[in-house]
DNA sequence: CTGCATAATTATAAATTCAAAACCCATTCC
DNA sequence: GGAATGGGTTTTGAATTTATAATTATGCAG
């Protein structure tokens, strides 16, 4: 069941900054080569590892992160541990109680609507950047995307990670690298939350919906459409959330 | 020197999430206590120090940053400096290159570009919902700034600080605290550029213009004019810059 | 003289150790 | 009886130590 996270992070995920921009053409990669060419931090890895225990509700929010367990149920010390709990300090899963240690970050119901506002803000910019810019290549991978979600309906967990796919394709598409990391960490703070919208019976035929509209905006390179139709989708994500 | 610095880095910074919301009505208090009622953590302190020495250029960008010498040069040991330049990694300001240590990330025109347009997205929004929602006392709080920004045409130097005050002021009010942190996290980002707009000539007194027409928009409680003039203040900060 | 292989040096990464807080609970004083 | 204070325990925070990886220098062969 990890293996979708494990999937969607490693697609995300980017605080490196990596700088060999190997990642650019990864996609054509398989999986993973045998050869670490860069080889990955130790506290990377654990940050990845606590987040998606954060996401799980292994560790739920609001609860004390015991240092010492943790770096003993990891088979590490505390010092890596202690390094990735300050990125995601960072990133706002965390929050950092100076002598006392670290707690899962609560996210309430305001929370949940402030990020859904930004979402929509950054995201519906993208989406008419990529309306109006964006090749022919690159809305036909759009497009190939989309497809897959039509397709996967019925599996929720698939559904959700070909939409954060197709999210974040888009907004690497946009070519704002600051936008991109800022709404990776937004949606990574979204997965905390445990109304997310997507969860709701019907949420997904309708979210579908609303992506094929937008679609069809982005294929007719309508950029107020699509900026337009992004925010709507974002606002009726939160309506299903409240 | 050092100052100013370290008035706008305890208004901006908000990385550790201060629990007990004393942030909140720290505008009315006088600079500092005296007493530390939360300690400060000691990773924290290196990170503001680490931005100051980089902001000012004391630490070039691509430079690679010797961690025995800092540490040194701070009188710590390496451990919290490296938890530090994590800190400083996510947010940007810093590159990790696996195995090799930190480089001062640098920061290329069209990071610029890309980062004024989302401070101008950000900013505008919140400005939009300002004019709409401030209470009196809050126009007012922002029309007492705006009246120091007038005084401090001729000293660069304060009215840099006075301008981010300002800024951080009305992102506060607009009450989205994570707009608030990513703004803040793209402001210090801004910090690394030599190319600084606010630094050409002539550029103080047009900001301030643009300034004053957006304070008269939120005075008039016109949403979509402050929006507006908001955007186009950073449309013309960008151009000023490039 | 040039190119590659190897050894020595240097720096990073992680584990361990040490010290200083914060917390808990019992006891005592008001 | 309740609040405050004290010691004991636990846990964080930072320094130190150890190990691993990278870089540079050096020497040898072509």
């Amino acid at each position: 069941m990890a293996a979708t996270h494990a999937v969607t992070h490693a697609a995300t995920h980017a605080v490196t900054h990596d700088v060999t921009h190997a990642a650019t053409h990864a996609a054509t990669d398989t999986a993973a080569r045998s050869l670490p060419l860069a080889r990955r931090a130790l506290y990377q890895d654990v940050a990845d590892r606590l987040r998606q225990q954060i996401f799980a509700r292994e560790l739920e929010p609001g609860s004390w992160i015991d240092e010492m367990k943790l770096s003993a149920a990891y088979g590490i010390s505390r010092t890596p541990l202690r390094e990735a709990l300050k990125v995601l300090a960072v990133e706002g899963l965390v929050t950092m109680k100076p002598g006392r240690g670290a707690y899962v970050t609560e996210v309430s119901r305001d929370d949940v609507a402030q990020v859904y506002h930004l979402l929509g803000l950054l995201e519906s910019d993208a989406a008419g950047q990529v309306a109006a810019h964006a090749s022919p290549a690159q809305r036909a991978e759009l497009a190939q995307l989309h497809g897959r979600l039509e397709k996967q309906v019925r599996q929720r967990d698939a559904f959700f990670a070909t939409n954060e796919q197709f999210h974040m394709t888009l907004l690497q598409m946009a070519g704002n690298r600051w936008a991109q990391q800022m709404v990776a960490d937004l949606r990574k703070v979204m997965k905390l939350n445990r109304h997310h919208s997507l969860f709701k019976q019907g949420r997904l035929a309708e979210s579908l919906a609303e992506h094929r509209a937008l679609m069809k905006a982005i294929e007719a390179q309508d950029a107020a459409a699509a900026a337009r139709l992004m925010l709507a989708h974002f606002n009726s994500g939160l309506e299903a959330a409240a």
